[in-house]
RNA sequence: UCCCCUUUAGUGUAACGGUUAGCACAUAACUCUCUGAAAGUUACGGUCGUGGUUCGAAUCCACGAAGGGGAACCA
């Protein structure tokens, strides 16, 4: 468990790590993963967590879990929780090293007065739009407000009354005191704190006052012994202010803030206010719909935390925009579910079979192995009978040249069971297959060392035996690669009307009625399910995480 | 328009002045198979451009191009 073959592979940030541990800068690791509470998570986050809480794990050193919640108007406890329960269901843990910014609140005002006293800030009582327009333009150096030179003495006593709640909100601002006529936008004289008589989830109504991110970052980084602080490339021209702040306050052992660039995947969308409209616009059943790529989602879809972890490990870290395709997310799973799911027998959209040659009342319990790559995963029963069902795919009337499955006078193995021939093809008055009548070879059972061989092995389901399920077949939500990367057009017009199919004439083998929410199997020769949270036993309910990989139909398509 | 960052096969990532530029995914072919899966073998395919430095450049420098980010009292 402990040792890994497929080592993490390096990046240029655990280069950073070791170069730190090498001079000595560092003999301790600490990093932290800190969002906002404000949505759930998805896996875009996974790669943060999977990257700050891995560095820790592989330098022997410590990952904080911090709320960065500055902003009480959009953060709720809902989303605290959520968070927590995605973060530990990915194998993370993080001790007793939960924090929230706002814990830091009173220390974060005691710095900005001292900040008030060195002549680092003031408080403007200009309107936002007045900053706005004081700010200048990437091209034009912004101008001094009017209330930039107030005396300490002024700053301090407006600071407080701001806090005592004497303002309504937008009438006064405390403002970094650094370099209007700076190009980097974010240097001019920044806000530090606004005035927002709201609640707050954590701290309720006893502040009225709130810092800015680029202010609470640094020093909640410092507070908590942060070495090395990871972000995403957006705040790549914030971190001049984060440094500002650590220096303008003289704080020794320092924080580093270092960039990367986020996770973006082929055929979803990654940005929460995206997401948010999918769930509130009902194109998706919720946070934890199947097709979402939120933690949850996943989760439900049937990932598993392994599997999310490989993933992360395989993307990789770097500094340039990248869209990972989706398809290695996709081989993640399969590669762990591979190894772990037990292989049932499911068909989809069945086709009776009747084996005339067989006797009318005889049920046979066949034996099976549960997980060919994983023989401790031991053998189950299968029941057998006269009236069988099998995949409707898996008979052509008139077969393609290279289909090596049932069809008229062609033989194919039941798998784990019979080699069959059919003998006639039963349809209805509109021309519709309804049945098969075959006959078995009793010599072929399997196990039995018999000889024969066919080329095609199918799976099946007992009539008599078989439970009914509903099973929900999940597409890409998208059509378009990057839905997102198009200017001209909104990321909807590229919604994928066919992503949920849902299949109601399912039939599994018994063993399966037994499944709990969350529990894993190979449909054999269909792909990768899991038991759906809403799944009951009168309504068994099963998502597909992912099919198998199909060659066939692949190469039949392609002519 | 100004500032910052980035650029390696289809995709993601490694190589840190000296390797036939590596790995994974994807794709294709074959082998094997009681899952057309898995596994195995093979193939395919790359240093943004132009100059320069150097015995030697994906790597250093210059210029250019392209992509991304930046003017919330958001994070």
């Amino acid at each position: 468990m402990e040792e890994k073959t497929n080592a993490t592979p390096t990046n240029f940030i655990r280069e950073i790590i070791d170069d730190d541990l090498k001079t000595g800068k560092h003999t301790k690791i600490h990093t932290r993963f800190p969002p906002e509470p404000n949505g759930y998570l998805h896996i875009g986050h996974a790669k943060s967590i999977c990257l700050n809480f891995g560095i820790a794990r592989d330098y022997s050193g410590l990952c904080n879990l911090r709320f960065d919640d500055t902003n009480p108007e959009k953060e709720d406890v809902e989303y605290v929780d959520s968070i927590q329960e995605d973060v530990k269901w990915l194998g993370f843990d993080w001790d007793d090293r939960m924090y929230y910014a706002s814990d830091y609140f009173q220390k974060l005002y005691e710095f900005a007065v001292q900040m008030i006293k060195d002549g680092n800030a003031y408080v403007d009582s200009s309107t936002a739009q007045e900053l706005k327009d004081m700010r200048g333009t990437p091209t034009e150096p912004g101008m001094f407000s009017p209330f930039r030179n107030r005396s300490a003495d002024e700053n301090l006593r407006l600071f407080n009354e701001m806090k005592e709640g004497k303002y309504e909100d937008g009438t006064h601002v405390l403002r970094a005191k650094i370099d209007m006529a700076s190009p980097n936008m974010h240097m001019r004289d920044p806000v530090v704190y606004r005035i927002k008589k709201a609640t707050h989830h954590n701290t309720g109504d006893e502040w009225c006052i709130y810092p800015m991110y680029d202010y609470a970052h640094p020093i909640s980084d410092w507070m908590e012994g942060i070495t090395h602080s990871l972000c995403t490339l957006e705040f790549e021209v914030h971190r001049p202010l984060y440094d500002w702040f650590l220096e303008a306050l003289n704080l020794k052992n320092r924080p580093r803030q270092i960039e990367f660039a986020r996770l973006n995947l082929t055929y979803t969308v990654m940005s929460k206010r995206k997401l948010l409209e999918l769930v509130q616009e009902g194109y998706v059943s919720g946070w934890d719909d199947p097709r979402m790529p939120t933690i949850c989602g996943l989760r439900r879809r049937g990932y598993t935390p392994e599997s999310i972890r490989n993933f992360a490990d395989r993307v990789g870290v770097a500094k340039r925009d990248a869209l990972t395709d989706v398809a290695l997310l996709e081989h993640s799973v399969r590669e762990d579910l591979n190894k772990t799911a037990l292989r049932m027998m499911a068909v989809l959209k069945p086709l009776k079979v009747v084996i005339t040659n067989y006797p009318d009342d005889l049920v046979e319990e066949l034996e099976t192995i549960n997980n060919p790559e994983d023989e401790t995963k031991g053998y189950r029963k299968i029941p057998f009978s006269k009236e069988l069902f099998i995949e409707e795919e898996d008979f052509q009337e008139t077969p393609h040249k290279k289909f090596h499955r049932l069809s008229p006078g062609k033989e194919v193995r039941l798998k784990s069971a019979y080699i069959i021939k059919c003998e006639e093809v039963i349809k209805n008055a509109d021309g519709d297959i309804i049945e098969l009548r075959c006959t078995y070879d009793p010599e072929t059972k399997s196990g039995s060392g018999s000889p024969r061989s066919v080329k095609g092995t199918i799976h099946w389901v007992s009539a008599r035996h078989a439970l009914k399920a509903e099973v929900r077949l999940y597409e890409r939500l998208f059509i378009d690669e990057d839905p997102a990367g198009h200017d001209d057009k909104d990321f909807r017009e590229f919604i994928n009307p066919d992503s949920l199919q849902i299949l109601n004439g399912c039939l599994i083998e018994p063993a399966l009625a037994n499944g709990k929410a969350g529990d894993k199997y190979q449909f054999i020769r269909n792909g990768y399910f899991c038991v759906d949270p809403l799944s009951t036993e009168k309504l068994l309910v099963f998502n597909r995480t992912v099919a198998l990989k199909e060659s066939f139909t692949k190469a039949v398509e392609k002519k």
